[in-house]
DNA sequence: GTCTATACGAAGATAGAC
DNA sequence: GTCTATCTTCGTATAGAC
């Protein structure tokens, strides 16, 4: 199945984007990890490598915009701050601190020859600042504070992903998430 | 003068980093950057482009340390969060979004071949955490919250700089800073 | 849609002259 | 210390057959 190959095309992508970064990824280990027929990547992907990352953005963005939808739903403040950060606890974990957020790696690796890039991870980072933002304030964050709060979180779990990566170890992850429940919970009380 | 232009690859190459990423950075571009002799750089280098990048870490580790030391001599535990800031508030706007942080370009990149670039990544990371949590004791925040509140500066702060790219706008890295700027504050009363 | 072959350029690294 | 030339590998992309 051709739309099959193409979508496990996107999924390894973003996979191997998140050790190895964008220019560090080259198709070949696209292929290799995917199982995809080598010939059709031009045929999938007619824009070559940037339109692979920029499919692979919106792949990541969207899955973890799920993951956090699904655990803001419960409830209080600093579970919205547990949404966000749980995933990304299992990726380092597992991967021996190997691997991050490919969002990130893009990002950083882009430039102006391919602004669709930025764009594509611009737009991830604020489906996640939004979705975070609506379940502090279900949990009784005011609206405007909510929104400056989902940034705070996005931003320092992302940065403590890269200082986790440096140490090898969780240790950045657990310090800047205890401060972030702390900061979360007082919100509500603060109004 | 050798030790010059030894001394000029690895500030463009830290240079380089920001913008281009460790991968996308060619050791002809960092030789065109400096103005560096092409012929010496195994020379300076005998490890070659490994060597350089972890030396580029060291000096930007080292650079931005300096600056964060000067700034917390003088003052309060706000202040501590404009000492990190300032430098990057500058990078950001000056190269149009391009330019980021070398440190979390080599740390994202950095893979199982070179353990050197996520140790010295790591080191330069935990100065900056050092020097920080030590101007904030002297703002009047307790040791053991100081180092953990450090922390989480150094993580939102380099967060905040991948969104600003990412969304090419400032407003990511206000929004952080503002929030960091009253925790740090509230640190100083909570005792 | 998928294949092979290949063009084309870039990159890191080395050798040996000066 | 610096130069030029070169080796080797790799990576994107294209062409054209099946």
């Amino acid at each position: 199945m051709g739309t099959d190959s193409r979508e496990r095309m996107v999924r390894s992508a973003a996979y191997l984007f998140r050790e190895r970064g964008y220019s560090g990824t080259a198709f070949r280990d696209v292929i290799a990890h995917s199982g995809a027929p080598r010939g059709s990547i031009y045929h999938h992907f007619p824009e070559g490598k940037t339109q692979l990352a920029e499919e692979a953005v919106r792949y990541a963005g969207e899955f973890l915009n799920a993951g956090i939808l699904a655990a803001t739903e419960s409830g209080d403040a600093a579970s919205a701050v547990d949404a966000f950060v749980g995933w990304w606890r299992t990726v380092l974990i597992k991967s021996g601190f190997r691997a991050g957020c490919p969002v990130v790696a893009v990002t950083i690796e882009a430039n102006d020859d391919a602004p669709q890039l930025a764009a594509a991870a611009a737009a991830a980072f604020g489906r996640w600042q939004d979705t975070l933002a609506t379940g502090l304030e279900n949990a009784g964050v005011p609206a405007g504070r909510a929104s400056r709060l989902a940034r705070l979180i996005v931003a320092a779990v992302e940065g403590a992903t890269v200082l986790c990566r440096a140490h090898r170890d969780v240790a950045p992850l657990d310090d800047v998430v205890a401060e972030l429940k702390d900061l979360a919970r007082a919100a509500v009380t603060d109004g």
